[in-house]
DNA sequence: TTTATTTCCATAAATTCCCATGTAATACCT
DNA sequence: AGGTATTACATGGGAATTTATGGAAATAAA
């Protein structure tokens, strides 16, 4: 299993876009572009699509032609590859990490999600995501209380465990 | 079943954030890195989500592995796995263990679990847990309150069996 | 020719690396 | 068995690097 992203952290957006990345997220970038070696900055995509979407999320060269490679597998033409192809080839783009670690989010990117001076990472396994620090709060609270809810153990590890559910979800 | 953590012990934290891993608990971090060869420094995770969790736990690579296969068994987008990546890829962090056996708790992590000079390692089978000594204390007292109450028999080790429960619990 | 995008340079704070020491544990020797 | 050498541990200090972030200059685009 490839190296995963791990851990959240806050950054600072100034004026133009620009954010770092946080530094463990730049090694699991640059070990996920085939094209990568030392010295060198590595490629990644980000994907801004679905009208809902609070967040953008962020892809390892290689994660993403995973995903490339399931959507050609569907049948050419078909709603559900169409669908897909508008997200991940869309409404996504390639970038470049700069010199310093930093992406650039433009204006329009930063507007989708509501981003002004602050972006949180998170990481999510094979991809990240990045929000406006403020939504994603609420948006942990939300799941927070799911699990209040929904499990009857202290630890949420028994959420891997379907008896520890009050009610089965799925 | 591979080795398991066992045992209890109290290391200094330094300005920094630096404390030294139990040596027990390393060679059984070496043993779960599949990376690790001797003479190197063995990888392994730290999980400090799950916001009333008042201690950071310590994965093997290997355990954590596992962990990481189940969640992605479970269907994509789904609030089950959603919680769970919030646990275990947003709010954990891969770390090395450094040449003198230390690693490093950010200050971030130490404020969480309220840990200022010193820090508890306590084995827990196949993780062990980061504790400020004496929350750890009051939660140990806690425990033993609770075995008092509802276990008829004075060997814990009945608590294997539900029946010695003085009701069932689960 | 005004706005937006890159490049390049600068710096404070955080993190890592390297070296040092006291002490405990273990091995070795006679 | 007693004493000594050797290794392993726990911990500390300071130097060297890396990060995160900002600003100005150089380019490109509208």
């Amino acid at each position: 299993m490839a190296r995963r992203f791990r851990g959240e952290s806050i950054h600072k957006v100034d004026g133009k876009g620009r954010v770092s990345i946080p530094a463990p997220f730049r090694r699991v970038l640059e070990e996920g572009d085939p094209d990568w070696t030392d010295g060198l900055n590595p490629n990644m995509v980000l994907v801004y699509g679905g009208k809902s979407r609070d967040y953008i999320e962020g892809y390892t060269m290689d994660s993403m032609d995973d995903v490339d490679e399931q959507i050609s597998a569907l049948p050419r033409g078909s709603r559900r590859r169409r669908a897909l192809e508008l997200m991940f080839s869309g409404q996504s783009l390639q970038v470049v990490v700069d010199e310093t670690g930093r992406l650039v989010l433009s204006l329009k990117l930063r507007d989708k999600i509501g981003i002004k001076s602050e972006a949180i990472f998170v990481a999510t396994g094979d991809t990240f995501q990045i929000w406006e620090p403020s939504a994603y709060e609420i948006y942990v609270e939300t799941l927070e209380d799911w699990i209040d809810g929904e499990v009857e153990d202290i630890d949420p590890l028994t959420l891997l465990d379907d008896t520890s559910l009050r009610r089965v979800e799925r």
